[in-house]
DNA sequence: ATTTCATATTGACGACTTTCTATTTGATAT
DNA sequence: ATATCAAATAGAAAGTCGTCAATATGAAAT
């Protein structure tokens, strides 16, 4: 799977996505139970969601009628990684990144 | 200066921004410079460099007449760590961290 | 003072995005 | 078979964004 600055960038540059991202940052959610923590309509949930999955950001599992998302840490790190490689080649040593990360 | 999760992705989510800051991540140009290893107008890199100057990705010298552009790693590093933060933190540790760099 | 040159700003246009309502799909339950 | 429920899709309206040509600003040189 390559790395796409743009795309991932792209994905993760909407406040409702954002928001998205952060709710199921660590457990998997319904679509309804994301639509319930959020003050957009169940479509738009959809379409945002269906953004984050093109880019695969979040892991999804269907269960009957509902569909269950969470987020990719995994993938979302390995894409901070990669941006940090393009963008910030010369501040990549460990301890600048800690230095970065506490900043 | 505080994170802006979605200022910063929204900064970086432009493709033609983007190769602004490949070209000027490791040198100092001028807008005429940086102008010419692009195919768009100068109103337009004017525009996008005042898009990466207000999310503080770049670090500008005057002189003369001209300006000088050059990507500010350092800022593009802390912001890639706050991200990571915000959305991967159960990947941050470091041998997780290495394994997406490499990844 | 005037010209010249580099960059920023303005204003317009088209393309893309976000959002909604309405509808469709598809799976379970009756 | 039919009804019900969850999620996806279609289509439209409103807003945002990227781009350009034209113009303004402002600094150096003549």
């Amino acid at each position: 799977m390559k790395f796409n600055p743009v795309l991932f960038a792209k994905a993760i540059s909407d406040e409702t996505r954002q928001k998205i991202m952060n709710i199921c940052c660590c457990e998997s959610l319904s679509v309804n139970e994301i639509v319930d923590k959020l003050s957009v309509s169940q479509p738009t949930v959809s379409h945002h969601l269906a953004i984050l999955r093109e880019a695969d950001l979040v892991t999804v599992r269907e269960e009957g009628k509902q569909t269950f998302y969470s987020l990719n840490q995994e993938n979302v790190a390995i894409c901070c990684g990669q941006l940090m490689i393009k963008f910030a080649p010369e501040s990549l040593t460990t301890e600048k990144l800690i230095k970065a990360l506490n900043a």
